[in-house]
DNA sequence: GTGCAGATGATTGTATTCGATTTGTGCTCA
DNA sequence: TGAGCACAAATCGAATACAATCATCTGCAC
């Protein structure tokens, strides 16, 4: 998670102490440890991370253009709490983007990437054979590290950057809507890619990508929790 | 342009003033009146319009992640000057996501929406014809409304936002590397599109779309213009 | 004349303050 | 008892003030 920071942050990586405070509010909302709908006010932020209400203002408004929290004029912020719909276009963002990914990917991928993404795969499937709520989340976050690094190796920033935002905010979908354990199921898919990219067969590599993330939706239950909106979920 | 406003901003559109002034640097920059490396001190965008640095600050910070702007820390912000490189990755991230688009756009247009297109197309090409600099830059941005407009109609919000990135920054590096006003060469690439849409040819209307971005690509001189770094630029 | 050191001015980084808006609570009155 | 209103608390919005940083300019030594 060290070096990926360089990557992770393109333009303006300093911007001193509003960053650290992004990629903790990130972290922790991809982990699942803010669920959906909490509040996030700025004095609270502010103080957790020992900095002024102006900080953490910036760091939540940052992270609404992420699309990972929504912020309502003279409410406050929110852990987005994604409607259906958008985590159907999220996914269908993804379904068009990643194959293409992908392609690019392969095209530069050596075999030092491909034993450094086996690893990974391994490291992710310890931590499926643990149980607890740690280990889950952890296993969700590996799993879109995957995709991930797939998209780093395709030397494209713009892209990265979407698919880091499509990711995150995959998650967080999935933490919400998810059915059960069943990403467990996308990682036999993700060893499956890696070999067809270490056969070179490229078009295969697509295909299982296409799969897979088709999986990853099926598995969800993607029905209306709330009738008119969000706002019951922020008194809970 | 006002009721594209309410799909343009999808998370807190509100805002207060900053989104004002975000909007109006996006599109001075978009239609070249801001050159890239322009400085925009805080101080300054902030008299301008009224309001203290701080709402200028938070535009700024906005504008920054949509790549348009380019914060270093305790220098300032500026307006972005895209490399070479940048721009062949922003080229390669719209090859890759607009064909997408467009067939998902094809699966929700109606009548109605086509002779919208045509009308909009009729207004660039009147465009075209007129002299001097202000037309030239109303037909960038109206070239640039055209491909907006087909991903509107993907009815994505999360690819739209992704494609108002992608062609903001197109239009900057257009304005940097723009070899001639070649750009009207992709007029007629945009009414073929748009009448293999009419007929319901999708794979022609998508092919066309790939030669198009191909087109403006190739029109532009990709050298790097300075050695070191965007230094200079700031001080003219 | 050239190069380094310290002072100075401008600009940004962050905190604090004041004002506006919203929400929640309790009171009054029908 | 319940609806409506008024006041109070909390929170956000924006501006101002202060601190830190960087760039430049000057002056002195070599």
């Amino acid at each position: 998670m060290n070096d990926r920071e360089a990557i992770l942050s393109p333009y303006g990586e300093g911007d001193g102490g509003t960053q650290h405070i992004r990629e903790a509010i990130r972290t922790a909302i991809v982990e699942r440890r803010l669920s959906p709908g909490t509040k996030l006010s700025e004095s609270d932020v502010g103080s957790l991370f020992n900095v002024s209400r102006t900080l953490a203002r910036a760091a939540l408004q940052a992270l609404s253009y992420e699309g990972l929290v929504r912020v309502e004029r003279n409410r406050g912020a929110f852990v987005a709490y994604p409607s259906p719909e958008e985590a159907r276009q999220i996914f269908a963002a993804r379904q068009l983007v990643e194959p293409g990914i992908l392609r690019q990917a392969a095209g530069n991928i050596t075999s030092d990437d491909i034993s450094r993404l086996k690893q990974l795969l391994a490291d992710e499937g310890k931590l499926m054979n643990e149980r607890g709520q740690t280990a889950r989340r952890a296993e969700i976050k590996a799993s879109g590290d995957f995709h991930l690094e797939i998209s780093a190796l395709s030397q494209n920033l713009v892209l990265h950057r979407f698919m880091e935002e499509l990711i995150a905010r995959s998650s967080l979908v999935i933490a919400l809507y998810g059915r059960s354990t069943a990403s467990s199921c996308g990682h036999n898919e993700h060893e499956h890619i890696l070999e067809c990219l270490a056969k070179n067969n490229i078009d295969a590599a697509c295909q299982t990508m296409l799969h897979h993330i088709e999986h990853i939706e099926a598995d969800l239950d993607l029905r209306e929790r709330r009738g008119v909106s969000l706002k019951e979920a922020f008194e809970l």
